[in-house]
Parts: C-alpha cells; sequence; structure tokens
DNA sequence: AACCGAATGTTGACGCTGTCAACATGGAAT
DNA sequence: ATTCCATGTTGACAGCGTCAACATTCGGTT
C-alpha cells in the first residue's frame, strides 16, 4: 500500500522511502539474502540505477534498514516492559523478551541488523546510535534492578554484556535453524522464557530447577 | 605450503583437499565475504570450473569447510577441558572458554559455520553430526557436573541451550565488532571469563557481584 | 515569464560472480 | 591396446554492484 499522500509525482517525490519500504517487504518475503539493488529498484519502479542518487552504495542502504530495525525493536522492548511499571525484575526480564520476540517475528530483518555487511569502521554514525540507544535500554533495566536490589551489584555493564549475548546468541540459533523446537522438545516460547530466567538463576545449586 | 607428498600429478591428485586448503587460506586472509570458487579454484591451479567436480556448489564446499571447523572447535574445547580432569566445574567452564576462543581465533572460519549459508534443508548429513558432536560435548559437561550436584537438577538440554546462546552470542558480537574492548572497559579474556561465569553465578543477589 | 543550475532518474556499459554444457585428457580396467 | 569414466578446461549465460554519460524536471534568480 503505498501512501496517497504523495500523488505519482515522476520525479518520483519520496524514492528513498519507497526505496527502503521496498526492501523491507523483499526480505520480508524472501529473505535477506535476496536484497538486491535492482530488485529493489525494480519494485519501487524506477530503474536499477536510481538508488545510487539516495544511497551510496548497497551497504548504506542495508544500514538505513537496520537503524530502522533497532528503532522496532527497542519500541518491541518497551512495549513489553511497560506491562510492569513497577516492577524492575519483570522489567528486565521483558525487556530481554521483547528483543528476541523481534528478532523471531522479523528474521529477516534481523539478519540485516546483525550480519557481516558492515565494514565496521564505515558504520554510519546514524545507525550507530540507534543500535546503541537498544542497548541502553537493556543497561538501564539492570541499574533499576540493581538499585532495588533485585540484582547483586558490580558493573552494570558487565552484565549487560551477558544478558545481550545470551538473547543475541538464542535469537541468531533459533533464525539460523540449528535450534528447532522439536530438537528441544520444547515449544519456541518456552525455551525463550527459559533462556531467560537462566539468566538471573545461575546453574549454580540452591535455585530452582 | 603445498604437502609434499604427492607430485603435482596433473590429473592433480588431491584437489577437494587443496581446494577446501585454499579457501580456508582465503578467508583467514581476506574474511568470508570474499569466499570465491573462482579465486579458490585459482590458487589451487585449476580452472574456474574445476571445483564442480568435487562440490556440487558454493554452499557445498562452505558446509565442508564448517564441518572441519566444528572438528577443530570440539579439540580445542576438549583441550581446554583436559586441564581439569577432576573437576566437572571448570570442565564445564572451560568449555565455553574453549568454545569462544576457537571463535575468536578464526571469526571468518566461525562465520562459515554459522553463516546464513545453508538452505537448512539441504545441510549435509556430516555437517549436521560434526555440529552435534560439538554441542553433545556441552551437554555431556553439564551432565557432568549435575551428577556431582555442582549444577542443579533441570533438563540438561534446556541449560545447554542457553549456555550455547551465551557463547555463541558473545562470540558474534565479537566477531561483528558490536562488542569491543574501549566501549567496556575491559580486555576480551576478561569479558570472555565474565561472561561464561554469569552463566554460573546468575544475576540474582546473593552470589559473587 | 523565461532561464538556469542542481537534483533526480535513465541508459548502457564494465568486471565480477555462480553455474552449466560441450569438449578434452588421461589413468584404470578389460 | 582399446575403451570408459573420472577429472579438468573452455566458453558461454544471466544476474549482480557500480559507474559514467545523458535526460529530465524542480526551484530559485533575473
Amino acid at each position: 500500500m503505498p501512501l496517497p499522500v504523495k500523488p505519482e509525482t515522476y520525479h518520483h517525490g519520496n524514492l528513498s522511502a519507497a526505496l527502503i519500504e521496498a526492501a523491507l517487504a523483499l526480505i520480508m518475503e524472501k529473505g535477506a539474502g535476496a536484497l538486491t539493488i535492482r530488485e529493489v529498484a525494480s519494485r519501487a519502479g524506477v530503474s536499477h540505477a536510481a538508488p545510487y542518487r539516495h544511497f551510496a552504495d548497497k551497504s548504506a542502504l542495508m544500514a538505513e534498514l537496520a537503524r530502522q530495525g533497532f528503532d522496532l525493536m527497542v519500541a518491541q522492548m518497551r512495549r513489553r516492559m511497560a506491562a510492569f511499571p513497577k516492577d524492575p525484575l519483570m522489567r528486565l526480564k521483558y525487556c530481554g523478551i521483547g528483543y528476541i520476540e523481534f528478532a523471531l517475528a522479523h528474521p529477516a530483518h534481523y539478519r540485516v541488523m546483525f550480519g557481516p555487511w558492515q565494514d565496521q569502521k564505515s558504520t554510519p554514525e546514524a545507525l550507530k546510535v540507534s543500535s546503541s540507544a537498544s542497548f541502553q535500554t537493556l543497561v538501564d533495566a539492570i541499574t533499576a534492578c540493581q538499585a532495588k536490589g533485585t540484582v547483586h551489584g558490580g558493573d552494570p555493564m558487565a552484565k549487560a554484556l551477558s544478558a545481550w549475548s545470551m538473547v543475541h546468541g538464542f535469537a541468531m540459533l533459533v533464525i539460523d535453524g540449528l535450534v528447532h523446537e522439536r530438537a528441544f522438545g520444547q515449544a519456541l516460547p518456552a525455551m525463550m522464557e527459559g533462556v531467560v530466567d537462566s539468566l538471573y538463576f545461575g546453574f549454580g545449586p540452591g535455585n530452582q530447577g
């Protein structure tokens, strides 16, 4: 559904927006591997080189796709956290749940966000901002718990790193098909919760099994 | 350094081995993104289509590369575990340490092992065997701890899933450049150990901060 | 109102890729 | 020695990212 606002004034009006919209639809349908400048251009109704007036190269297009992905993900995290305004520990838990939910609901988008596409040096500033904002959400949830004593002290960054590693690793393993319900005898939501809970209760004896 | 054993008997003798050797050297030098059938063939001294007599397509080559990677990784895990023959908990810890060490020492190889390259359905049986062998190493380390009571009971598969998620996620974040020493104020070995330790001690209060 | 420069879109090319079909070659079994 | 099959080569094809040259149109200046 193109926006009815701007009538198709060729000198197109709002390519760049139309391009990332087409790119998003494309990866939803055919996966991140099928993301192609030429196909995106075709879907937006322009010629194969038109995108280069709006994005320096393919990785710049994907960087913008990734940036929007981080924003959507942080929105999902906040939505889940909002159900527990007064319970920092539950907020932390559902911060992780929301993270995984987004990744599993939009696997192709998630792959673009974390794929080997960026040359790391050339990562656009806007993408860094959005991705570190999502990480900051996690750090804040942890410090809130520490303030209430429901998470023990120590560097919150280190704990956030562990938590991020856990949810990212789980999401990637599921997306890549290395973890599936049949092999583990559990439904995905249960696995998701188990993984997040194991962050709070460690493997050590004495806590709930 | 080609093996001096087989003199270069053109009808080459041992392509397929030479191809994966060349492929490994290539990704070490230029990264997984530079892995190209034609470049591999060129390095092995054969024409650009010769590899197709030994591998059905590019992903078949990469699957064999991945398979060997899992074998190397499990070897590294066992090497680290062997230092603690009598302490299951330390064996579990150094199972994870060895895993991460391999990933960070061979990032391109690791990316081939876990990249989005496999169509999941067409994953060769040999690759599944090697990858699940590495997972089984982890499961065994956990059940050994449970038998001694140093890890609380419950489904070892679920715990292994959490542990795998943790180390895999951490390795991926570091390899992708999203986690670097400067941003976290810790050296990589310390971060590595912190992540693995947090699996045992959870975030819950009462244990070491 | 006419003009002009800058922004935007098109066309056509280049080299690279994975893959395949047709052909060549040489070692092994008869 | 002859035949056959595995192995390697050549040459093509379509699709890709990217760039240069060209065309168009929009917005601001006279």
